[in-house]
DNA sequence: ATACATCCTCTAGCTACTGTAGCTTCAAGA
DNA sequence: TCTTGAAGCTACAGTAGCTAGAGGATGTAT
């Protein structure tokens, strides 16, 4: 039997995140001493762990729910599971992708600056002026 | 004179966010109509464009305030300007490692999957047992 | 005069937590 | 058995950066 704070220690979670999870549904609602404080098994750390690294490795708090589903149910077909993870990849080298556009432009800014006050800083000036930009930045979601 | 609706096209913002820039203070307080309706000049629209284009940049807004307030004193030194970049330069080195670690794990994960049901399901299984995971993930921001 | 797009304010919601206040319970040592 | 201090409890508010919707007012073209 293990405490909240153990589990929170084992998996490296906040205490509160453990309690938020709980909340969402995400974790069961777990048995409870007299004094009315909770007590985990071996099932809900696993469970934990699995979430916390799921989140590790990105997943939205929806994926991981299907997945945790998918983890209940065994005799389901894998491919569900496969299509989480690849759309998750997707996901992540388009992140790249672009942050491999803002990291050549922010090179290009910070090395054309030469330092002298504001009213010449080349920063400012590429901030100001749009069309000196490059790439196309559509959605913003760093 | 432009509407609002008219800086949100030019700048591709939507009006609802330009409204929230002037609540956070952020965009100044426009003239209005007689009927209450926002009017802006060009100083405005350069205003929101200075901020779309940091944003897309990935700058916080309150690097942003920072870069604002620089512009609107030509006469202060610019290397505050440079580091304010070169610290975003940083985050987004960070953020792109970051990216990289999870891209291979993900692979691996999606690569070893020859799909049956989700008791042999590799990707559950990885997610399952923390063991196998080869990086460091202590924050998650990804 | 009327139709219709656009504008207004206000409120609530999103993700995934995190922090605080004020109080209670648990476990170990004296 | 009593005390003490750590850890637990609930409930609510706040974070970033918007976004959506309700319900109504205004502006402009015909």
């Amino acid at each position: 039997m293990f405490t909240i704070g153990m589990i929170a220690k084992r998996t490296g979670t906040k205490v509160q995140t453990i309690r938020y999870y709980e909340q969402i549904g995400l974790m069961p609602e777990p048995g409870r001493t007299e004094g009315g404080q909770r007590r985990y098994g071996d099932a809900e750390l696993d469970r934990l762990a699995f979430i916390r690294h799921s989140r590790q490795l990105g997943f939205p708090l929806d994926a991981i729910r299907e997945l945790l589903d998918l983890s209940d149910t065994p005799d389901r077909p894998c491919h569900e599971a496969d299509e989480i993870a690849r759309r998750q990849l997707k996901l992540v080298e388009q992140r790249m992708e672009r942050l491999k556009a803002l990291r050549s432009e922010l090179k290009r800014m910070v090395k054309e600056c030469s330092g002298g006050n504001a009213a010449q800083c080349r920063v400012l000036e590429v901030l100001r002026d749009h069309s000196e930009c490059l790439t196309d930045h559509d959605n913003i979601g760093v």
